[in-house]
RNA sequence: GGGCGCGUAGCUCAGUUGGUUAGAGCGCCUGCUUCACACGCAGGAGGCCGUAGGUUCGAGUCCUGCCGCGCCCA
């Protein structure tokens, strides 16, 4: 029955994690009564591990959803990971480069046989570590997004939207990756503020003897120009429109045209222009019908269109035409220039935007219900304002390039006639040609981005397209809880699509937490080596202390700073718990008292009245906490009530009341209830230890759930509030800590029992005198007690507007106090004043409202009486 | 360039609709091996709430400018 003196969560963590999966505790039960609260996980990547960020979250998810199972809601936390086509397909590709192979040669199906061997091999980390953090969801309905249910789903809403014309298939310029060699979205691309130059370049103007040059941070794409533009309106340019240029190193004849993508106040104002190359000069070239010429090829090396530079890297191309550029006198000058470099969000390789023949989504129609749902607050943001972030977005979308140059994803279903070039878009494999009945089909060999099956995630994971059980009982789902990181990639198109397949909202409220920083506030990352692995500090300091660590700086909108401190000094937190139970035990044995059910007892005693007055606004203030997503509040009111108002003075005072053999007094009863309903209190933030003590502590009731995690979660009861308990409580407190306060500035030995007298003519002094063994046991002094003011006689005096303590010591050492004593009289002084002053003025008077008045008044009077008390305890000090 | 946000104790942050001596955790100082806990107990120090104005009887809280920092989008 007994406690180790340490608390070692290492010890029964482990066991518990194993338990809560095995007792299917968290499979949600479609019989199982209570109104529904559903949420699916932010699918993580199916080979990554668990990092503090997912650590965050899931504590965030676990601790609302523990609350709402616990308030007798029908939940459901619906696990699952993604596939995360370029991730992955990255990771094995670097595998088998280890061992000298390279996809194309193993052939498409056998290296997605490879990848799925990869997926069996560590797809199961991420979902052994969730367990082992305590992760409380229903494994039995766990997904992935290529399972053949999702999958189902992806294709079926290709189809529906190919058929409604929200996807379509054409040429447009895409952000392509060299290295990847991959199409990929505008969200896929980070930009990244680097160093390069400006090279301003003399293009001949054909017939007259003069230049026209132009700036830019890309020289090799020159080679691609097929024009120069400059603003319709610049004067200095006006008598050149329709005139043509020579392109340099090329020796081809362009035109001068006007058009306003050239920006005169930008350089010269003149601009080249690359319709193959640059996304502006893509549409300019559409506007002008300008001719694309090709001299950047899909491996990032110079295309036969590049002449001598054919071949060449891009970037070696560059060096060479600046080179040959010098060599005949065509650079004007070369100026420092910050580029904001796009890079692929994956490998980081500069991308090479080029025009190719792709699938895209159009978004527009898509975005408007979007729109709509959050405006209707049918979705809510929070904090509130990212709901003006995604709105920004949403106005501004751009169609959304949705196939991948990949291997492992969902396939594109569609497929492309060799007879009649027709394209068969299809739910299952077609025999033949949808537009001339051909049979020679191929399958576009192109899968779909990763985000356009996570985008179907709450329901697709439901049942959906199916009208399953599981759909209609769970969606739409109560809450999402992700970061911000995603909101566009994935927040936004799961309400776009969710609006479009299903009808309706796929969630009510999306709460959006802060990013995981280091003691230096910096992001963390692997690059940066300053990743805190959250199963090894997990191991160090307990799953629960790392939990608490993380919500006690989650304040919604802030970022959350880990540090080794703050898990030590949750992990505190939890010693101190674990060793408040431990008292208890050992106390049960003594008095003989079985662990049982715990129910009140009668509440004879001041501390009995005050601790449940207390517990209910500790439960009032941590479900406020939990239905507001402050993670913060609900740690702090737990700790603040079971550290300094349960250990310090309950627990305390009620040594004074445990006897030997005493059995189950009502003493017992009360301690016990409300230690117990503070453990369930906890119980979202601290799983393990909450259970751990629980299952012991209850061990004897036959009645109880097989669980903590099944228990009731408090509710405050208002006929617990006890105002008057709790400032009679307040008072012994301040009479508790004048007297401890006292000894320690006259540095008393702490061991000795020191004579003292209580000088009150108000409620102070019958409490004090109730409750006289409770001041002797917590401050160690042997109090007197006298109606009235205290004698202008020698000794040191704490005065209170409700009680002067007098203790007799040594007259030596009195300094301090003195000095104490003059300090705050002259507090005591300039707040007088300055509530004087407020008193007096007319204007305040007449325009606060009475109650505000009336409370400085009240408040000048407790100063006032202060004050003459500080002054008399002054006078009353000996001389030293 | 456009947008969003932040600046409160040495550090990290709370501060609900403007109102009564501005709070917490960590750190710091002093004293304690008090029969649950030194991962502890008791006591204490420390803040012109970035800056300059404005609104108001009253501003950490609302408005504007400035300084510094961060993020997102082009």
């Amino acid at each position: 029955m007994s406690l180790e003196k340490v608390y070692e969560p290492q010890r029964f963590e482990p066991r518990w994690a194993q338990w809560w999966v095995e007792a299917r505790l968290f499979e949600c039960r479609m019989d199982a009564p209570g109104p529904v609260f559903s949420l699916v996980i932010p699918p993580p990547n199916v080979t990554g591990s668990l990092h503090m960020g997912h650590m965050l979250e899931h504590t965030e998810i676990d601790a609302t959803i523990r609350w709402r199972r616990m308030q007798g809601y029908k939940t459901l936390w619906l696990p699952g990971t993604d596939h995360a086509g370029i991730a992955t397909q990255m990771v094995v590709e670097r595998e088998l480069a280890r061992q000298g192979l390279d996809r194309r040669q193993l052939g498409r199906e056998e290296f997605e046989r490879r990848v799925w061997q990869w997926k069996e091999t560590y797809g199961d980390t991420i979902k052994r570590q969730m367990i082992r953090l305590g992760a409380s969801c229903d494994w039995s309905r766990e997904r992935f997004t290529l399972d053949p249910g999702l999958s189902n789903a992806v294709r079926e809403v290709f189809v529906r939207l190919y058929e409604k014309g929200l996807i379509y298939r054409g040429e447009y310029m895409v952000n392509w990756c060299p290295r990847c060699q991959t199409a990929l979205s505008d969200l896929e691309v980070v930009r990244e503020e680097t160093a390069g130059n400006l090279w301003h370049i003399r293009y001949p103007i054909h017939g007259l003897d003069r230049f026209l040059v132009v700036a830019t941070t890309r020289p090799e794409t020159m080679l691609g120009d097929t024009a120069v533009a400059v603003h319709p309106r610049d004067p200095r340019y006006r008598d050149l429109h329709g005139r043509t240029v020579r392109l340099p190193l090329v020796d081809r004849q362009i035109p001068v045209i006007a058009d306003e993508l050239a920006d005169p106040e930008f350089a010269t104002g003149v601009v080249k222009i690359t319709p193959a190359h640059d996304p502006n000069d893509f549409e300019a070239g559409r506007r002008h019908n300008l001719p694309r010429i090709q001299v950047i090829g899909e491996t990032g090396h110079m295309t036969a269109e590049a002449g001598r530079y054919a071949g060449l890297d891009r970037f070696e191309a560059r060096r060479r035409v600046v080179a040959d550029l010098e060599d005949l006198g065509l650079i004007e000058k070369i100026e420092p220039y910050q580029v904001a470099l796009g890079k692929c969000q994956r490998c980081k390789t500069v991308v090479e935007p080029l025009v190719s023949t792709q699938w895209f989504v159009r978004t527009k129609p898509l975005a408007e219900p979007a729109i709509r749902v959050v405006e209707e607050g049918r979705i809510r943001f929070i904090p509130d304002n990212w709901t003006k972030v995604y709105f920004e977005w949403m106005h501004n979308i751009r169609d959304w390039c949705i196939s991948r140059q990949l291997w492992w994803g969902h396939r594109i279903p569609a497929w492309y006639c060799g007879a009649c070039g027709g394209t068969t878009v299809a739910r299952a494999t077609p025999e033949r040609c949808a537009h001339c009945g051909a049979a020679a089909l191929a399958q576009d060999p192109d899968v779909l981005d990763t985000w356009f099956s996570s985008a179907l995630w709450p329901f697709s994971t439901l049942g959906w397209p199916d009208d399953t059980d599981d759909l209609r009982v769970f969606y739409p789902t109560s809450l999402l809880i992700t970061g911000f990181d995603i909101l566009f990639f994935w927040v936004a198109r799961m309400i776009m699509m969710g609006l479009e397949c299903t009808g309706d909202i796929p969630f009510r409220e999306v709460f959006i937490h802060g990013l995981v920083r280091d003691a230096e506030r910096q992001k963390m990352s692997k690059t940066r080596g300053n990743v805190i692995d959250p199963l090894e500090v997990t191991e160090k300091y307990g799953t629960d202390a790392v939990r608490l660590a993380l919500l006690m700086g989650a304040a919604p909108g802030t970022d959350i700073v880990l540090t080794e401190e703050r898990m030590e000094s949750a992990r505190n937190f939890a010693n101190k718990i674990w060793n408040a139970a431990r008292f208890l035990f050992l106390n049960m044995e003594r008095s003989g008292v079985e662990p049982c059910r715990p129910e009140p007892g009668p509440r004879q005693t001041l501390e009995d009245r005050w601790i449940f007055s207390r517990l209910a606004r500790c439960a009032e203030a941590a479900n406020r906490a939990l239905s507001q997503y402050r993670y913060h509040d609900l740690a702090q009111a737990v700790w603040q009530f079971l550290w300094h108002e349960f250990c310090d003075w309950y627990v305390e005072i009620k040594k004074l009341r445990f006897t030997e053999n005493s059995g189950r007094t009502p003493d017992w009863q009360n301690v016990l209830s409300a230690f117990e309903t503070a453990l369930r209190l906890l119980h979202p933030a601290m799983p393990f230890l909450t259970e751990e003590l629980w299952q012991r502590l209850t061990a004897g009731d036959l009645r109880r759930p097989t669980s903590i995690a099944l228990a009731a979660y408090p509710q405050p009861d208002p006929s617990d509030l006890d105002e008057a308990a709790e400032r009679d409580m307040a008072l012994l407190q301040e009479i508790v800590t004048a007297a401890r306060n006292l000894r320690a500035q006259m540095k008393l030995d702490p061991k000795a029992l020191i004579e003292g007298a209580l000088y009150s003519q108000n409620r102070a002094l019958e409490l004090a005198r109730e409750h006289a063994e409770v001041i002797r046991r917590l401050a160690n002094v042997q109090l007197s007690f006298h109606e009235g003011a205290a004698p202008k006689s020698e000794g040191v005096l704490r005065a209170t507007p409700e009680f002067e303590l007098l203790l007799r010591v040594p007259a030596a050492q009195l300094d301090a106090h003195r000095r104490r004593l003059e300090k705050e009289i002259q507090q005591l002084e300039k707040v007088i004043a300055a509530a004087r002053r407020q008193l007096e003025d007319q204007e305040f008077l007449s325009r606060a409202p009475a109650q505000v008045a009336d409370g400085i008044r009240s408040k000048l009077a407790e100063y006032e009486a202060q004050l003459a008390k500080s002054r008399s305890a002054l006078e009353a000090l000996p001389r030293a």
